[in-house]
DNA sequence: GTCTATACCTGGATAGAC
DNA sequence: GTCTATCCAGGTATAGAC
């Protein structure tokens, strides 16, 4: 919290204005934004992209780019709050489900856009966040960015195998 | 570490003795030890099954059991340090990283022991533990295994097309 | 609404008697 | 080697002047 404040040059009281819940609900609200804010990336990978293999490569791509030009440090923004609080703080926990759905939904949303059917749809997309957020880990703590090309070349191969499966 | 000795019903000077390093050694430590416990599940689990692909098929089923077990507390006991350290201690993310590699190295063997050729071997394995920690995270997240069926059948599946294309 | 001072608690670590 | 008392730092939260 005094980071916070400090960064915000606040004073370490309106915290309590602003957020009378304390440190529980501004750790709600970052988890509900930054997953607004990562999901508009998932959309905005579609839309600039020609098509769901093509959209699929570059996320992938742009991740192991921004986690590099990081120091590794930008992966997920939920993915370490959410295992740190799943067992121990089930508002939160739910905050950080509530944004996996919504990417998932999101996801599955724009490949069947893409033709792929509904409920394919949105194991697929269950599937590229698995792989990704699993990628992200072994990616940190490696530092390397070889999980991350490994998971995108699978992750693209199933969505063109599916494509391909019409 | 009140915590740890309560449990262990020490006193908490007793800590400081066998691990003079403090909390950073006892941190290290435990990881080390418990990823080489949950490396030996790897193990286990190609020692008990007919073949590669059946190994990897009961190791993500025990995985999705015991999550629901421990009402999904336990997952992997190496991630959530891992993604809270990567960042911030690198003696412990060092730990991590060295953990999550032997994972890999021994999958690589027992896949090369079913004749996926070494190169082959090593990447297959690191797709296998993205599609498990990726899972992990999820189903933590959301209380449920259904990220975890999906990524298994994706493994599997993997697995069966890497021994065909021999 | 903002800000400062401060209360309160917990966590890691140490000292020193035994 | 063990244990207890205690220190110090830091973290969250509150009170109350302004």
């Amino acid at each position: 919290m005094t980071q916070i404040v400090t960064e915000a040059e606040a004073a370490l009281g309106s915290i309590y204005h602003f957020f009378p819940g304390g440190k529980a609900e501004l750790g709600k609200e970052a988890i509900l934004r930054s997953g607004a804010l990562y999901g508009d990336l998932v959309i905005a990978a579609f839309a600039g992209a020609r098509g769901a293999v093509d959209a699929v490569d570059d996320f992938f791509r742009g991740a192991g780019r921004h986690l590099v030009q990081t120091d590794y440090a930008d992966a997920c923004p939920i993915a370490t709050v959410a295992l740190e609080v799943a067992s121990t703080n089930d508002t939160l926990r739910q905050a950080t489900a509530e944004v996996f759905e919504s990417w998932i939904a999101k996801t599955a949303e724009m490949l069947q856009d893409s033709g792929i059917g509904r409920s394919k749809a949105r194991r697929l997309a269950m599937l590229l966040f698995c792989l990704l957020e699993g990628a992200f880990i072994l990616c940190r703590a490696t530092r390397s960015t070889t999980p991350l090309d490994i998971a995108r070349l699978h992750a693209v191969g199933a969505v063109t195998d599916e494509l391909r499966a019409r």
